[in-house]
DNA sequence: TTTGTTATTGTGCGTAAAACAATATGAGAC
DNA sequence: GTCTCATATTGTTTTACGCACAATAACAAA
């Protein structure tokens, strides 16, 4: 309850973005290094991408622009989800030296706006051309991250679980054009991190008019080939009004 | 894309609080008069109640405090469901106009974190003591507000309804202690816009631990008297590990 | 033809959703 | 006390889904 007095008060404004990719095993989060300062190295040094809007711009619009520079994906699934802006966030003594040193930033007080993102990570983009201080890291093995970033990743990933129940159409941006049951079903199990019966889950996926099968099939797998299937946006938006209500 | 070229931008920030109160009969939403401003009779003059965040502050205490200044609750439900930040937000003449006489603020932009909130609109609370120019006004009849108050009023009625699927209790907290069976079937009616089956509604409710039947009935009504019921949070904070997963 | 490996499929049970109408109970009128 | 009015309360059937279970089909290589 410290006011201010007048109303001149102009906090930062920020976003920081969980991207997260499927690489087809496990689910991964985009993670930099904050390389710039060199005489810290008992510190992990890690943190979530994210930075300062600029003026005029649409927090959505940081978001969209961070995800382009980072990953290339276009049109993926990218959504707002909470704000982070208990004055004491970024008040950690190694944090406010990287803001200072890294940054140019004074004491400031920064408001962040998280956004959460899913793709697929395919061969080509593992290493975003642009900079190479970047890295995956299995969403189960993250390290120590600057500020508050543990907690953003905790909350993004609570958050895709309710998003996946509202609509499923989300776990198909993870997944190749052609996929095989099998594939689709590692996805849930890594998803919601527990196995699923077979049997019971392709009698799920079947009654989805949106999932429908191909004529084709897995070719030199030493064993029965798998049939492929792909995601029907048409059908699952005229779908999407039953299961919405 | 239009970048400062610095890091020295600071926008405002502020809180809107989306008060929804449960009347008995119809959900109404909290709106204050911007009555400060008297030559603008031709505008609406109505918004959400919401301010900028003073300097130290998180935002989720600034909104529990418009809580507590407007509606008197403590322990309400009230949860951050979405940022607006939009730089043009705040660019609508009127809007502008009011912003900079009753608010003493420059063209200055604004970044809200928007706040639902819900609660029971008893009779003593329905005229907030401290300040007249709040009404309540049912979702169903809000004219024109100011900025983009609408926008956020349309997005707080679908969070809400997703909300009350994952965590019922939320529901409860719109009813006296003691409610009968119609009262609770009426509110779920409202929150959902459609009429539900008697007797399916019966069964279903009747499932839950968590609502227990009591040994009272109406009385002096002028045909068979209904059953109370309450909700046991205890009950249903041991049975919400089913019901979530 | 056999073998190894994975893909695919069916049955039973318990629970829940949805669509239906008849009976019970309280207060007041006669 | 009986009747009437208005609302409260309750049951059955059908259909769908979640969940627990194991046997069979298909492909490639030996």
């Amino acid at each position: 309850m410290n006011k201010t007095g007048n109303n001149s008060f102009y906090p930062h404004v920020s976003v920081d973005c969980v991207l997260l990719g499927y690489s087809g095993d496990s689910l991964q989060v985009l993670l930099l290094e904050k390389n710039l300062v060199e005489n810290h190295a008992s510190f992990s040094g890690l943190k979530l991408p994210g930075r300062l809007i600029y003026d005029n711009e649409d927090p959505d619009r940081a978001a969209q622009s961070l995800l382009s520079e980072w990953v290339g994906v276009r049109y993926a699934y990218l959504k707002q989800f909470k704000v982070f802006g208990d004055p004491d966030r970024t008040s950690r003594p190694q944090d406010l030296n990287w803001l200072q040193e890294a940054v140019d930033l004074k004491i400031g007080r920064i408001v962040t706006v998280a956004y959460l993102s899913l793709f697929r990570i395919t061969s080509r983009k593992i290493q975003p051309a642009a900079n190479l201080s970047a890295r995956w890291c299995p969403v189960n093995e993250v390290p120590n991250l600057a500020f508050d970033h543990n907690q953003i990743l905790k909350d993004a990933l609570i958050e895709i679980r309710k998003n996946i129940r509202l609509d499923p159409s989300i776990i198909y941006r993870l997944l190749p054009a052609k996929f095989t049951l099998l594939e689709l079903r590692r996805l849930y199990e890594v998803m919601y991190d527990q196995t699923i019966d077979v049997r019971n889950f392709h009698k799920k996926v079947k009654r989805s008019p949106y999932l429908v099968a191909l004529d084709e099939k897995e070719e030199n797998v030493p064993h029965r080939a798998a049939r492929y299937y792909r995601f029907d946006k048409v059908s699952y938006n005229r779908h999407l009004g039953l299961t919405t209500l």
